[in-house]
DNA sequence: TCATGTATACTACCATACCAGTTAGGGTCA
DNA sequence: TGACCCTAACTGGTATGGTAGTATACATGA
């Protein structure tokens, strides 16, 4: 009994599509990192990959360049590139830009969300209380990443939720290891209401409030994953040039 | 007489470096756009770009893709790339996740900023007032940039500033534009100031409202410059796919 | 005159070949 | 035995060739 439905790490990509092969080996890459596929400190070939998807080494080695922009590959020229492993500190780096930006994105949607809005955010709540009813950890999270999107998006800033978008990334990797185990569902389903009733009622200051509150939860668990994965974790030494 | 001493619009790239060539292509395409060498609107092809370098075309290749990515470039597959031209709606985007960052950055300052760091800060305000007696805008933009850059490395924020540099190109892009002519420098150095004299006096609130203030008021002369130079802004109709 | 089909000259994308630097392993010699 | 060097098998970086798609100029037709 497997705990993913498929073992093999990459899921082939399908051709008889115009959306550039560079891009989908990149999507196709940056999900197997996020769900833990590939282990932090493993290494990644060029080559190896382009041979299991079935393309060259060109367009794999955008994706590559790729990923290490969005720090989670890390190409040494000439010797490798590796899977960086996690970071606590770097972790909670993205997480203060990610609450910087996610709090003044719901300060806003205080101010401006429409009625009509607010409905949406409330409709996915009962999405998610459904998901945890049916013990369906990856349809919740993709509920959460669709709810915080889908505030940013209400007010127009979908720049600032690129910007979350890729902070996210570091911080998913962590969510995903303590995930099949007792991540308090419920309890951010409560927060996420709480952010919603704040928005409703037009207090940005308790919107703010409860939004950070939210982000600081989320990563609660870390130390404890830290000490139960070493392997997996960086121990901020950072290695020498 | 030129408004710039060389009128090649890029500087060739200098060999005998173990730089790979394609993140030094890069920044010189970078720097090209953010000064205004390329003008929005215009078309750019890899084939020129690596003709007036004295490269092959792939590092300029996966440098248009880094531009792309920095929203600086479009790259229109089968048609061409064309530097994407200011969108008023985009640099305020840019603002407001720029803002959001950086005023949580501040109120980490605030909280923890010692005096030594405190005395670095003062001490580039006194190189920025220097600079603006000796006309020269170009080291004011260095050393404006310098000053934020300080602020956020003293409390280790570095991932942030990261995120900020970013958000930046799109705003010094117009900054350039407005920059020969009445730009109120000694009024951003009394901000400047201001934010560190709250910071000095630990007051994170206050350190907060000056650096949102600050970072307001920069763009305040963008709808003007937009009616100066229409040719160069989006107007944000969006083109058709 | 104007609409339409077509040839051509671009473009970016992908594949492939070659290059230079690094690493690991084994053999050699003190 | 141990330190050293050399070689072979990688790595990513760069250069180049080939392909498919698009825009444009121009000829052709009504």
């Amino acid at each position: 009994m497997e705990r993913d439905q498929e073992r093999p790490g990459l899921r082939p990509i399908d051709m008889d599509s115009n959306e550039p092969v560079a891009r989908r080996v990149f999507r196709e890459l940056r999900r197997a990192i996020v769900r833990m596929v590939f282990l932090p400190g493993q290494a990644l070939s060029e080559q190896d990959i382009a041979d299991q998807l079935g393309v060259s080494r060109q367009p794999v080695r955008e994706a590559f360049i790729k990923l290490a922009d969005a720090g989670l590959l890390q190409i040494k020229p000439q010797r490798g590139s590796f899977i960086v492993k996690i970071s606590v500190r770097q972790v909670f780096d993205a997480r203060f830009v990610r609450e910087a930006v996610e709090v003044a994105v719901v300060a806003r949607a205080a101010a401006e969300a429409t009625p009509g809005q607010i409905e949406e955010f409330r409709a996915n709540l009962k999405q998610q209380a459904i998901a945890i009813d049916e013990r369906d950890h990856g349809r919740f999270m993709e509920l959460d990443e669709a709810f915080h999107r889908s505030i940013a998006l209400s007010v127009g800033c979908d720049y600032a939720w690129r910007v979350v978008e890729e902070t996210k990334a570091q911080m998913d990797r962590a969510r995903y290891l303590s995930m099949p185990d007792a991540t308090p569902l419920p309890r951010l389903v409560a927060q996420h209401t709480s952010i919603v009733d704040a928005i409703a009622s037009h207090d940005a200051q308790q919107a703010q409030l409860a939004m950070s509150a939210h982000l600081r939860e989320i990563l609660a668990s870390l130390p404890e994953l830290e000490k139960r994965f070493p392997a997996l974790f960086n121990h901020d030494i950072p290695d020498p040039p």
